[in-house]
DNA sequence: CGCGGGTTTGATGATGCTCAAGCCCGGTGG
DNA sequence: CCACCGGGCTTGAGCATCATCAAACCCGCG
């Protein structure tokens, strides 16, 4: 159950123990979500933040004139919550939704303050793993600054992402920022002029 | 010298021991920077990660047409490097530059590695500040992908940020991903129509 | 006084959006 | 087994936003 867990965190290089490995399994609560269900709500707190062991995940908002905007899928191995509303418990602005049958491990506040009192290695684990996220948010945003629609969908395609293949193209479409009928155009042109 | 760092730590709720804060002292290397000189040039690698004790910096890169992208701001209290080459040890695409004269702290990776082996509290410490650096990056993603130049701009304004006020404006153009021109017509729009 | 960077203004054009319709395909119920 | 429905993808026409290019302007500074 822990496995896909444990293993992440060897594989960022933080040794734990066994003893350590077993405390930490106390710290959170397995759920499973099916396809189409909410983790959270526009609006609620953020209680959770959630590892991924198996499906997939969204987070997104919405804005006023009623679109969509995806801020991050999580595959297997990813973590996702709105960290800003878990962190200050103010009201979230994302919602978090599954679009496939998912497996999660969920700690609450409490539990992540613990956590780290107990384990402190885990505070590497998760600088690293924050650090990554940055890093990536860094180059999707430099992205949108200096790219075309286009130039951004073929290095997501490039990225050895699954993700493509997993969701709706619609859903593609807003995370890059662009609409269905222009992804469509591209693929089109893609697909003929090159 | 150092002062503005170790409050910097204080204000993030990690506590130092007087020792602590004298070995913190030995892993980094204080430089002054004038106005218009480099820290980090495109192509070279990124050896270090400054934090910012005076003055303002900058990173961005450019792209195939010749135009800079501003990824980043930092002034007093902010950290800023390249740190996806700081850590890969692979060469950068971005350029950090220093936009007043500088007063800066350099750490390169051997004594990154050592301080968190020496200081583990650091991790910690690091943790919680690139976290912010994320929520601060996908709210500014997050506006890219969702909103209009003006309300952008409008955005940054009401962020109580003193940036606006200390760079030339087509660097507050580069920074939303916009053209001078562009930022111009805004500002205009909404002195007259408000 | 004249130079030069930064900002403004205007005219034109490209990129991507909106709205509306049509198409494809898998699922459901008669 | 087929007709129908609905969601997602495609296509088209017109439009908004923002970029590009070029020129003028402003102002501090040598």
């Amino acid at each position: 159950m822990y496995e896909v867990l444990l293993n992440n965190i060897a594989q960022k290089k933080v040794e734990l123990t066994v003893a350590e490995q077993q405390k930490l399994k106390t710290f959170f609560i397995p759920k499973k979500l099916r396809k189409k269900q909410y983790l959270l709500q526009d609006g609620d707190v953020s209680l959770y933040t959630a590892f991924v062991e198996k499906g997939m995940l969204r987070s997104y908002t919405i804005d006023e004139k009623g679109n969509e905007h995806i801020i991050q899928f999580a595959t297997e191995d990813w973590w996702i919550s709105d960290m800003y509303s878990f962190f200050t418990g103010e009201s979230s602005s994302y919602s978090i939704e599954a679009l496939e049958d998912s497996e999660l491990l969920l700690i609450n506040r409490k539990s992540y303050d613990e956590m780290l009192l107990a384990i402190p290695k885990m505070e590497r684990y998760l600088r690293i793993l924050v650090q990554n996220s940055l890093i990536a948010t860094q180059r999707r945003l430099s992205g949108k600054l200096s790219l075309s629609a286009a130039e951004n969908y073929k290095n997501l395609l490039n990225g050895c992402n699954n993700i493509v293949q997993r969701v709706p193209q619609h859903m593609i479409a807003s995370f890059l920022g662009i609409t269905p009928e222009t992804l469509s155009r591209i693929r089109k042109q893609m697909a003929t002029g090159k």
